[in-house]
DNA sequence: CATAAATTCTGCGTATACGCATGTTTTTTG
DNA sequence: CAAAAAACATGCGTATACGCAGAATTTATG
């Protein structure tokens, strides 16, 4: 089977896996793999609004709303109505949910080692390098040029 | 951030990126992206069991069941009792899932062309073994040698 | 400044994605 | 060959994942 029709399989069954081993990893803690990162996402950058959240975490501003009424009421987020836009709502990690992530981030210290364990020096940078390069060109948003995207698109250095 | 960090992060963005431009791509016809795998798989090597069909799609049986009994209403597929095996299930394209796989083969083309042309050539391929390698990495299956996987697993040469 | 347009959250409907328990059938054991 | 164990599909409950429409609020326009 040529790469070009593997390809879609292969980050399907990749995702997957690490979805489902994620999801084992942290049921033990209450919270599911989405959710760590959700918090995660919290964690870098606390006060976002859930639009800035959704994208952040590549996911549906509807999606993220189910999982914040979830997770309010674990008590591990708080929300609050924006200071300045009174159509937004601001999302906070409440203490509790900065101690859960730190032990979540622990717990899955494990999963991250071993993927990156079975990769040589070198090729974990790589892999992220072309799996940011599918992304971008599967982005909607960014094809508006028609065919000319050639080189390799800048990811956005943080 | 460190590529052992990210690339959890840059997986689940590419996979759900390439979910969602997959859904909307095949939505118009009437089929949803992980329809489209089922049939796919279904194509490859028809009259599967629906055990080995959740096997080779990297799902869940019960995840395919749900999906098999909307497909069979769509009359895209068809169950019949397995032969020898009273307990199995034996699932077929019918005729109509067989000329909807092929429109859909051919409307996912352009998705495949977007996702390969963003890659140097030889990328795509480097690409492909290592998600190979971390998700076998991470199939707790295959962890009971412990740390001695270093090389490459050969996939199951089809 | 009033109206239109855009933005943000909410709610609803559908389709995965899984784990777990249950019922049936096949295979294994003694 | 009868009882136990294993394998397969089903059903249930929960949590995403989205698209889309609706309500409230802010921003843009005339």
């Amino acid at each position: 089977m040529d790469p070009k029709t593997e390809l879609p399989i292969a980050l399907r069954a990749s995702y997957l896996t690490l979805h489902r081993r994620s999801d084992a990893i942290f049921a033990p803690h209450g919270v599911t793999a989405d959710q760590f990162v959700l918090l995660a996402t919290l964690a870098r950058g606390n006060a976002l609004t859930q639009r800035e959240l959704a994208q952040r975490m590549d996911s549906d501003p509807s999606t993220v709303r189910a999982m914040l009424v979830l997770l309010e009421k674990h008590r591990l987020i708080r929300r609050e109505i924006h200071p300045e836009d009174g159509r937004a709502k601001t999302v906070y990690l409440t203490p509790a949910g900065q101690r859960k992530f730190r032990s979540l981030w622990k717990a899955g210290e494990r999963i991250r080692e071993q993927m990156f364990r079975s990769l040589q020096p070198g090729e974990a940078k790589t892999l992220v390098v072309l799996l940011k390069r599918i992304t971008s060109a599967l982005n909607p948003d960014l094809i508006r040029i028609g065919e000319s995207i050639s080189q390799h698109p800048q990811e956005d250095q943080t």
